[in-house]
DNA sequence: GCATTGACAGTCCACTGTGGACGGTACACC
DNA sequence: GGTGTACCGTCCACAGTGGACTGTCAATGC
């Protein structure tokens, strides 16, 4: 199992009926797509393999080839305990610290404009995810969505804090 | 060129000298490591292509078949290019945050163990990169290093807030 | 001296994750 | 009805991960 898979076996667990490849593809990015990712690829290949494995079970086809699938309960007891007992550590790749990193050798203009341009879409970022939170609180939303949102939040302003700390020896904007 | 080969290229622009795939798997390691990730079986993969394009030379062979590259002009003039025009976003990759969004399928207990689990390690990490930093710092190395770790300090704040910031409805430690 | 051991340099492979190209199908709109 | 468009799924090439494996050197102990 990896989180993948055990995303999409989450993502069936919680819809309490039956998802096709292209509305897990939707629902992901909407419920997980701000700390996890999951491509179409990625998605249809897990599928088949998920099926294969007895995890999930293809209900009838839909219009367009679609085909619906359920979570079995061996897939439902199998992802749970991955999720309790095999996660893995967070993964960090951040292209940005590479910069500045190696920014040592970069023209102080051009890292200050990547700086700044990064900073501006933190910014944005940040203000999208506290628009959203707002939203879905007082839609009542679940508080399991609104910590994963909350931590966008915390991890945006660390970022921008970040910026602002920036030595003056950093060309930052 | 990705982010790899870009950073491959920067540790030896700064370096000064020659290295030899396993000194750039542990320079890598020290100098980037906490927002970048580079394996063995990948660096030596990408030393082969960059050497096919023409951006690193090799110097002459040491023990163990071990060969020392030297980053070449047009190697140096790429990265440099590329770190300013092509830098990726970021990705983020939390699978904890897996288990949250998924949360409430899941025993209590067993959440509240994950994420005390989780609170420990980065309570530790948080410790380890602020020692790091005081050393760092009494050593005098140079700015943009110290803005990296400071980075990684920003960070692991950021994710210490959020758990204590978890609502009572969140079996939380 | 020589064998054993262990660390190290590099190779290889299977799997996971990313991104874009592609073909077929249904639906909406004229 | 015919056409465009959005959608469903497939496929492929590349990037990144992790572990198994070979060969080499050096230190250690006999």
């Amino acid at each position: 199992m990896n989180p993948t898979a055990a995303s999409l076996l989450g993502l069936l667990d919680t819809c309490g009926g039956e998802l096709t490849g292209g509305e897990l593809v939707r629902v992901a990015q909407t419920r997980i797509g701000d700390f996890w990712t999951l491509t179409r690829s990625q998605v249809y290949r897990e599928l088949t393999k998920l099926e294969s494995q007895g995890y999930i079970q293809p209900g009838s086809p839909g219009p367009r080839d679609s085909r619906p699938y359920r979570i079995t309960r061996s897939g439902r007891s199998t992802y749970r305990r991955w999720l309790v007992e095999e996660l893995p550590g967070e993964t960090v790749r951040i292209p940005i610290l590479l910069a500045v990193a190696f920014g040592g050798v970069l023209p102080a203009d051009e890292l200050r404009d990547l700086l700044a341009a990064a900073h501006a879409e933190h910014t944005k970022r940040l203000a999208r995810y506290r628009e959203l939170y707002a939203e879905l609180e007082t839609a009542g939303v679940d508080a399991y969505s609104l910590a994963t949102l909350s931590f966008g939040i915390h991890h945006e302003q660390a970022v921008l804090h970040w910026f602002e700390s920036l030595p003056p020896e950093i060309p930052s904007p």
